[in-house]
DNA sequence: CGGTGCGTTGACATTTCTCAACTGTTGTGG
DNA sequence: CCACAACAGTTGAGAAATGTCAACGCACCG
């Protein structure tokens, strides 16, 4: 990955769009680039938070460590997306865990201390990142809205039913951007209920499982569980 | 409310502190107030954008309505914090509900389209909204990390040690900022669930409860509970 | 003084977790 | 290139937690 592209890709990023060439170019100096393997960790928590990311290619997954050792996993992210932006801001250590989700991943680095002087030299900065975090906000509250549903059914439908999609004819396909057990921990269901939810819809007919690639024969009565909460029957 | 006191209050708000004087001087011009009681609305899910909103007395709750009816209780937000500024940006319509749940409740509005004029012609305003954008994301990545656990009174148990207290003695004092279904609400749990979550922690000689006060006897004990995730005996 | 809604308690049904065993896949090292 | 280890995923059986429905006391407000 040369300085060009890792340039066309932050001048995309919301984050960066419409500023002037200069203070672009400024933010692609203290760029670095990271190349990952699918395990590898971003950062841990608790460590000086020393830049923030940005996706490039890949995934990757934020979680935290419970007290009995299993992952929750936060969020994950995909290409084009930012993570670690409030860290920088907020108190200066990294919340969480991140490691990376897929083989390769590449991450574009922005360095803590360029970013936060360049920051505080360029204004405008702020203004175009206010949006940004405003996207992460967004994201956040669909993450509580979906835990937040007590039935597990309902919770892995509605959340289902936000993964990109591709349509084909009257199904859905879809892709799930990270392992079963991952998508378990950020349901907040063990592996083996979501397996079981999976194997009961597919004996109903309503969708086709294979391997990652989950497709929606009935989108409707997926939707109705999201909605009414019921419980899978 | 007069205006000195209307500017007092944001000048001591994390957006607009260490502006200039003329900035906070427009930024009050363009503030009005709200005068509240409990359970009346502030603004309904859908509604356009009017502005975001500063509490200066009282309590708000924001909240989803589900399906079924019910309501969803995302947050509840006290004095000297402020609620909206993301729609504001994101989309322009308010995400979710938000309702008074005290009387009285003061708030101060400020209008969107005259903070989003002045948000543009002074770049700075976006330096210091950053911060509080990220206080917003530390809140909420604390909500999600509760309701992400499983067990019902761990969740308690962790979402009561993040309120805030009164140490006497030994033990730690908590008013709870809001009614016991709201609470309920907001852990996701059903009132039933909390009310004998709290018989059961009162049997045990853990705490003491006298309406919305919750007197913590043995703190320890509580926290056990909130970080082995272990459900309550 | 009566109504409305919060909070509590009881009995019961249901879901989901836990523990355990088994299969299939991936990737690593000989 | 293959064998084997490690781990993701599945399935089964039993236990425990929480939701549902229902009834009641109580406070607050009209």
């Amino acid at each position: 990955m040369d300085t060009a592209s890792v340039r066309a890709l932050l001048a995309q990023l919301p984050h960066f769009r419409g500023l002037p060439e200069d203070v672009l170019e400024a933010v692609v100096r203290i760029a670095s680039e990271l190349d990952l393997r699918s395990g590898d960790d971003v950062f841990r928590e608790g460590e000086r938070c020393s830049g923030f990311f940005v996706v490039a290619e890949g995934r990757v997954k934020i979680y935290r460590l419970r007290e009995d050792g299993r992952e929750q996993v936060i969020h994950d992210v995909g290409p084009g997306r930012t993570f670690a932006e409030a860290a920088l801001f907020h108190r200066g250590r990294f919340p969480a865990y991140a490691a990376a989700t897929a083989s390769p991943t590449r991450l574009v680095k922005l360095d803590a201390t360029g970013f936060l002087q360049l920051f505080r030299s360029e204004p405008r900065l702020g203004t175009s990142m206010v949006g940004s975090l405003c996207t992460w906000l967004h994201s956040l509250l669909e993450h509580i809205e979906t835990l937040s549903i007590v039935s597990a059914g309902a919770r892995l439908a509605h959340h289902l039913l936000r993964l990109p999609a591709r349509q084909e004819g009257e199904t859905l396909v879809i892709t799930l951007p990270v392992a079963k057990k991952d998508l378990a921990s950020e349901l907040s269901v063990t592996p083996e209920t979501l397996s079981r939810l999976l194997a009961r819809w597919k004996d109903q007919g309503w969708i086709e499982v294979d391997a990652s690639r989950v497709t929606l024969l009935q989108p409707a009565a997926i939707e109705a569980l999201a909605d009414t909460g019921t419980a899978s029957p």
